[in-house]
DNA sequence: TACTTAATGAAAATGTTTTTCAATAACGAA
DNA sequence: TTCGTTATTGAAAAACATTTTCATTAAGTA
C-alpha cells in the first residue's frame, strides 16, 4: 500500500488521475491524525497551488466511497477524515493531539445477543471508539 | 421526571423559565427518536408560533449542558438530540424509524487494559453504540 | 496527435450555526 | 401586586460549511 497504490486504485475505478488528485492522495496517504476538508485543502494546497476546496470535498468522497479513506466521530465535531482501517476495526483516540490508532479484537458477541434479546432488535453493526492520552501526551 | 421537572431544573439553574423554552422541553422530553435543531423547531412551533430557530438552538445547548439531553452520532449525520440515558449509557439505534433504545452493562475492562498495555495509551471513555432493526422494523 | 469527456476552479446557491441588537418579558424585591 | 433589573427573545446579518452550476481545461484512449 502506497499512496501511488491510492491512485491506481482510482483509476481503476475509472476516474482520472490528476495534479489535484495526486495533492490530496498525498496529503491524506498514510496521516494518523484526522484532517478536516479545509484543512486538507490548506496542506494540499502546498503542493498544487491552484487546488480549489470543492475539488477536494469531491476528492474525499471519491476516496471514501473506495474506503480508502473513513470519517472521524469526535466529540468535538464529525468532519474530519484518516486513512481507513482494513477490515473490522476500531479507533482509540489521543484527546490531545489527536493521533489515531487503529485495533481489533473486540468481542461483544455475548454483549449484542444478550442485548439483540432484551430489546427484540436484530444488530447488525457496532460502533466502538477509545478516548484516552497517547503515549506522549500522557506525560 | 417529567417536562415541568427539565423546567424547574433549568429554573434552579439561574436560567428563566420561558414559553419558547416550554416549547422546546415539551418537544424533548420524552422523545425516543432524535431529533435536529431544525426539525425541533418545527415541532415545537406548533405549540409556541413566535418560536424562533435560534431560540431553539440556545435551549437545546442549555439542554446539553445539564445533561438532560445528549447529541446521537450517525452515519447519516451528527447534529440530532434525544433525552440523555442515566449514568454510564450506550445507544442502540433503529437503522429503520431511528428509534433509540439506551443500554448498560457493557465490559469492556478486559478490552481497554489490553488495548492500554499494547498502545501505551491511557484511557479515559468509551463510545459504543449498537444499529439494528427494531422489532417492529424487521417484519 | 486528436478527440471525447471527466475533472477542474470560480462563483453562486444552499444549508447550518452563531452573532448582534433592540424590544420584551421573567421573576425577585419591595 | 407592582416595579425594575436584566436574561431572553426573534429578526436580520454574519460566519461557516457544503453543494451545484458552468464554461474551461486536461486525462487517457483511439
Amino acid at each position: 500500500m502506497s499512496a501511488e497504490n491510492w491512485l491506481e486504485q482510482l483509476h481503476d475505478n475509472g476516474y482520472r488521475v490528476t495534479g489535484a488528485r495526486r495533492a490530496v492522495v498525498d496529503t491524506m496517504y498514510g496521516l494518523t491524525r484526522a484532517l478536516t476538508p479545509t484543512e486538507v485543502h490548506e496542506t494540499a494546497r502546498k503542493k498544487y497551488r491552484a487546488l480549489g476546496l470543492v475539488t477536494v470535498y469531491r476528492t474525499l468522497e471519491k476516496l471514501e466511497e473506495l474506503r480508502l479513506i473513513q470519517r472521524v466521530h469526535q466529540p468535538m465535531g464529525c468532519q474530519a477524515f484518516i486513512p481507513a482501517g482494513i477490515g473490522h476495526q476500531h479507533l482509540l483516540l489521543c484527546k490531545n493531539c489527536g493521533e489515531v490508532v487503529f485495533f481489533e479484537g473486540d468481542d461483544l458477541d455475548a454483549l449484542t445477543t444478550a442485548i439483540a434479546k432484551k430489546t427484540g432488535y436484530k444488530i447488525e453493526e457496532h460502533w466502538l471508539q477509545l478516548f484516552g492520552l497517547c503515549a506522549n501526551c500522557r506525560e
